[in-house]
DNA sequence: CTGTTAGCGCGTTCAC
DNA sequence: GTGAACGCGCTAACAG
C-alpha cells in the first residue's frame, strides 16, 4: 500500500487511533508496552504523517508565498531574493517562502499550472519572467495573487520594476559627459526565450543619449548575445578588434562589465585609462571591484514587491502601490575622461 | 469574523456548499444567477480558500523541504541553495523548497520550534548554523529528518561537510612553497554567536602548516574580527602597520580576501607582488578578480545534503552517506613567490 | 491509560 | 442545476 494512515496503524497494532495520535505527540500517558507496539507497527508499516491532515486539523495557518525566478547564475536575482525575505521577516506575519527555479522557459508554464493544480501557495511573486495573459488568467481565476519583478511592466500596479530605458541613458549620458563618443553596447540579445525585454529597454536609453549629444550609432559597437560574463568577455575582444575600437563601453549587467574588463586587461589595455567601462545594477560585487555602475535597487524591489503581495493578501480593498526610487550613476572607478589622443 | 468558510458563503449566499465549490473550480453547471450570488458573497465576506483544507480534500501530496540559513550577505550561502535547488530539480519528485533565514542567532531556536509545531516541512537542510542537542532531539521526536551543511560535524553521517583543517593547511602551504615565513591570518572570531568553529579550524590548519615549515608563529599575525569584508579591510590597515608587516595573507574566506586587497591597494602596495593573499571558498566571485582561493564545492555539498534528505525520506532503511571531493588548492593570481629584498 | 467520536474546510459523489 | 452527505488524515475532547 502506498501511503498508510493512522488508522492503518491502529488496526496493525491492535489499538485505537486516539492511541497512535498519542504516542505520535509524545503524550505521556501511554503504557510503555502500548507505547512499544504502536512505535513498532509505524516502523513496519513506514508510517508519515500527513502533514495537510495534520495542519487542517490542529488549524494551523501559515500563507506561502511563491518566488518565481530563472535559474540563471546571476548575482541580481539573489539581491531579489533577499529583498523578498527581508520583507517576510519584517512583516512578520509568518509567511512562508517558497522557492521556484525555472531552469528552461518552457517549464515555467508547467510549473505555474502544477502551482494552481496543487493550490501550494496563497500569492506568488514573479522575478523577471514574464508571463502569457492566459497564464495570468489562470492565476486570477485561481486566486492566486501575484506580483511581479520585472522589467516589461511599467505602469502596472502589480509590478515593481525600474526605468531600464532611463539607466541606460543615464550610462551612455555619464560616458558622453565624460567626453567619450565612440561608445560600444554589450548586452543581452534583445529577444531571448525568457522573453523580458531588458536589454533592449537600455538599449533604446543608450541609443537616445547618443542622439541627444550628437555623437553617431555605428552597429559595429553594438554586440549582443547571451547573458554571462564568457559572453560578454568574447563580445569585447571583438570590439577591440575593430579597426577603430571605442573607447567606452556600456555593459548592460555588471556581470557583464566584468566579462569586458576582464578582456580588455587581457588585450594589455587598461581600465579606465584605455577604456572606460560602466555596468548596470551595481550588485554587490561592483563594489569590490570599485565598478561604475547604475543602481536599480535590486534587493528593495524585492521588498516592495513582498509588502505588495502582502498587501494584497491580507486588504481586501485596493492597496498602495510601491514605487521604487530613481536609478542612480555610481561613479566609481571604471570610467574616467576620454583620453584625446586615442 | 477571521476566516470565512464555504459554509460561511452558502448560507450568506442562501444556497449549499456544493454550489459554492462549483463556482470556486469553475463549473459550467451553475446558473449565472446563483453564480454572481456567491460570487458577491464570496466578494463581500473576504472569503479565501483554505489550501490545507483543499490539499487534505484532493490528496495533494508535495513533499516540503525546509533550507535554514542565517542571513549573512555571504555569496557562499547562495552557492549551497543553488546547490540544494538543484538537486530538488534534477530529483523531479516535487519536493517544494522552503526557505527560512534567520537574522539572529537567537531566532534559530525559536524558528525550529515553530517549525515543529507548525508541521510545515517534512525534512530540513540546516546549513551552517549549529544545533544543540536538545534541539536535535526536538526534531528527532517530531519526525522531521534533517541534514545538516555545516563545518563542526565531521564524522556525522547526515552532515555535509568539508575539512577546515585540511583547507586551512593547504592554504598556509601553498604560501610556504611560495617561501613566505611572515604569513598572516584573516578571520572570523573563533567564538561567535552563531558558534560555527569555521574559522577556528582553518586556523589549526594554518598553525600546523607553520610548524611544519618551521615558520615562527606570531600572535600579532592573526587578525579576528566579525565576519564581512569590511571588518577584514580594517585588520589589514592594522596589519600593514606593523613594524614588520607580513609578506602574504591567508584570508578565511574570499570575502575577507577581497578586504584585504582592497586595503593592501589603497595603502599603496601591489598584489602580489608586494603582499600575496589566498582566500579559501571559491566563490563565483573570486574567478572574476583572480583571486588563488581554496575551493570547497558548496554548490556541491547542497547538491548532495539534498539527495541525503531525499533518501532520507524515501527509503526506510539506512541511507548511502555522502561524501564531498576533496578541497582543492586554486592557484590564480594573487600569489607569488615571496620577493626576497622586501 | 485507552477507544470512540466529532470536527478541521473543502471536493465530490449522490439523489432530488 | 442544486443541496445534502461522506471522506480526506489527523487531533482533541469525551467517555470508559
Amino acid at each position: 500500500m502506498s501511503n498508510p494512515t493512522i488508522y492503518d496503524v491502529a488496526k496493525y497494532a491492535g489499538v485505537g487511533v486516539g492511541t497512535v495520535s498519542r504516542v505520535l505527540n509524545n503524550s505521556t500517558k501511554v503504557s510503555p508496552e502500548t507505547q512499544e507496539k504502536v512505535l513498532s507497527a509505524i516502523r513496519e508499516l513506514g508510517f508519515r504523517r500527513s502533514k495537510v491532515a495534520r495542519q487542517l486539523s490542529t488549524g494551523t495557518q501559515h500563507r506561502a508565498i511563491g518566488m518565481i525566478l530563472p535559474f540563471i547564475t546571476h548575482p541580481s536575482f539573489v539581491e531579489r531574493l533577499r529583498g523578498v525575505q527581508l520583507a517576510i521577516n519584517d512583516l512578520n506575519n509568518n509567511f512562508n517562502l517558497v522557492l521556484y527555479t525555472v531552469t528552461e522557459p518552457d517549464r515555467c508554464h508547467e510549473l505555474l499550472l502544477s502551482i494552481v493544480e496543487q493550490a501550494t501557495v496563497d500569492g506568488l511573486i514573479i522575478a523577471t519572467l514574464n508571463i502569457s495573459d492566459d497564464e495570468r488568467n489562470l492565476l486570477s481565476e485561481a486566486d492566486i495573487p501575484f506580483v511581479m519583478l520585472s522589467d516589461a511592466c511599467s505602469g502596472d500596479p502589480n509590478c515593481i520594476s525600474p526605468d531600464n530605458t532611463r539607466g541606460g541613458y543615464l550610462a551612455a549620458q555619464h560616458l558622453l559627459e565624460l567626453g567619450h563618443r565612440r561608445i560600444a553596447y554589450v548586452g543581452d540579445e534583445f529577444s531571448n526565450n525568457y522573453s523580458f525585454p531588458t536589454s533592449q529597454l537600455r538599449y533604446n536609453g543608450y541609443i537616445a543619449a547618443l542622439e541627444e549629444y550628437g555623437a553617431t550609432y555605428r552597429s559595429d559597437y553594438v554586440c549582443l548575445g547571451t547573458h554571462g560574463e564568457e559572453t560578454a568577455h568574447r563580445l569585447t575582444a571583438s570590439l577591440l578588434a575593430l579597426s577603430e575600437p571605442p573607447t567606452a563601453i556600456f555593459a548592460m549587467s555588471d556581470i557583464q562589465a566584468v566579462g569586458c574588463i576582464l578582456a580588455i586587461r587581457e588585450a594589455g589595455l587598461r581600465v579606465p585609462e584605455d577604456i572606460s567601462v560602466i555596468g548596470f545594477d551595481d550588485v554587490s560585487l561592483s563594489r569590490y571591484i570599485s565598478l561604475t555602475t547604475v543602481r536599480q535597487h535590486l534587493e528593495l524591489s524585492g521588498y516592495l514587491g513582498m509588502q505588495l503581495l502582502s498587501d494584497v493578501l491580507s486588504t481586501t480593498g485596493t492597496v498602495r502601490p510601491r514605487h521604487l526610487p530613481p536609478l542612480e550613476l555610481i561613479v566609481r572607478g571604471t570610467t574616467q575622461q576620454v583620453c584625446i589622443n586615442v
